[in-house]
Order: structure tokens, then sequence, then C-alpha cells
DNA sequence: CTCCTATTTGCAATATTGGCCAAATAGACA
DNA sequence: TGTCTATTTGGCCAATATTGCAAATAGGAG
């Protein structure tokens, strides 16, 4: 495999890694509705603080969100409507798995 | 956050960290293009067979793909062709963030 | 059955991740 | 200036993930 290929794999892949996680798809749900600041968002995940700005710090190292800094809150908006499309295609698959079990068993 | 929600963010994280690996990414890329023996995924990879054939177990336990034995060779299928939209999706990510940093230069 | 090939599984080493706590930073406001 | 609030960063630990090697398994051919 060429070292070209590599690359493109490896970056396209640091992406999906991000949003496999269930906090930051959380945090990703929750920024579809529309930007939400820190503290707003620790307040969904329920983790601490410090763990979501590290969640919400890769995610914009990716590229799937910015930050907007206003007074002394940090607002993020997601920059990446399509990842919703991302959820689509997982729910097909969790789906076809289920029906899938359901011909094993039947 | 109720349970049901919980547990829904992480089957799909599970699906979508599936996904988050370069070598699994490629792996589904040549999928796409067709059915493959673990052997030939092996050859396109470049790791141990025995590491590839636990990254296609993982994806077959995610409902990704499904492996069909035929002789002494098992031949993996890609179950999710929308897989293919979390890559174009990818890729926009990837444009997006290299224009901005262009217009951060600039 | 024996041998050969293809694949999977078990194990151990190493790397990465996700989490919390504590400390540092940044901005608002007195 | 000092204090308060919001967020980020650094350190550390436990859990998980990735990999290769070696051994086990499965199927075809002699």
């Amino acid at each position: 495999m060429d070292a070209y290929r590599q690359k493109r794999l490896e970056a396209r892949a640091r992406i999906l890694k991000a949003v496999g996680n269930a906090s930051r798809l959380l945090i990703l749900e929750e920024l579809a509705q529309g930007e939400k600041c820190v503290a707003d968002l620790t307040q969904e995940v329920g983790s601490d603080i410090s763990t979501v700005s590290k969640h919400l710090s890769l995610l914009k190292a990716v590229g799937l969100v910015k930050d907007d800094k206003r007074g002394n809150q940090v607002f993020y908006t997601l920059l990446a409507p399509c990842v919703l499309n991302f959820f689509d295609c997982v729910e097909s698959v969790l789906e076809a798995r289920v029906q899938h079990q359901i011909e094993m068993i039947g």
C-alpha cells in the first residue's frame, strides 16, 4: 500500500474514531440542536467538566465542531451536519443485525 | 440521561468505533469492491493474518460485514454500503478543515 | 489417516483511551 | 488590584485496544 493511501486512511480514521465514543456521540447529538456551552454539555453527559472539555477539544481538533468564546463561556457548534447521516446508517446496521438475530432464532 | 438513551449511544458508538481504525477502514474500502477472502485482505493491509482476522471478526460482530466459508477459505462481504457515505462526509470534514487552516494563514 | 493450506484463537507485550482530581488560565466585574 | 465563574491543561490510573507469535482448528486432497 502506498504512503499516500495510508495517510488518507489515518486521517479518516482519526475523524471516525472521534465519533466512536458514547459521550462524544451524545455531545454531537446535543450540538445538532444548536450551539451549547461546556457547562450545558457537561450537564447532559454527566462526566467531570474537564472530561467533557477534552472530548470537545478532540472533536474540534478533527474539525467536527468549532468553538466561540463569549464572555467567560465557550460555545461549541456542530460544523459537520452530515454526521447525522452517520447516525441513520449506523441505525440501519443495528436494525439489520437485530433482524439477522431474529432469523437465526426462528 | 435515561438508561435507554445510554444503551442506544453505546450501541452506536460500538459500530462507529469499529470503523474508526485505519486497517479496518482499508478492509471496508476493499470489501466495497466485492467480497474478498482473508488472505487477499491481509495482502492489502500488510499486518499479520491473525490481526486481519481479528479486525474482520470485530467488523462482523457489529454487523458491518458477513462471512461465507467456501472450501478452506472464508470470504467476507460488506453488509452496510451506507458506510461509503461516511467516507464522503468524513472527506468533506477533512476538506473543510484544510480550508479553515488556509483562512487562518491568509 | 496424513499432509497441506486457510483461518481463528490464546497469550503476552505495548499503546491508547477515558476518567477524575488538582492546578492553571481566561474573562467579568467590583 | 482581587475575586468569582467558566474552561482548559497536566498528571495519574484503570480499562480497553492493537498487534504478533505460536498453537489450535477446519477443510481439501492424496
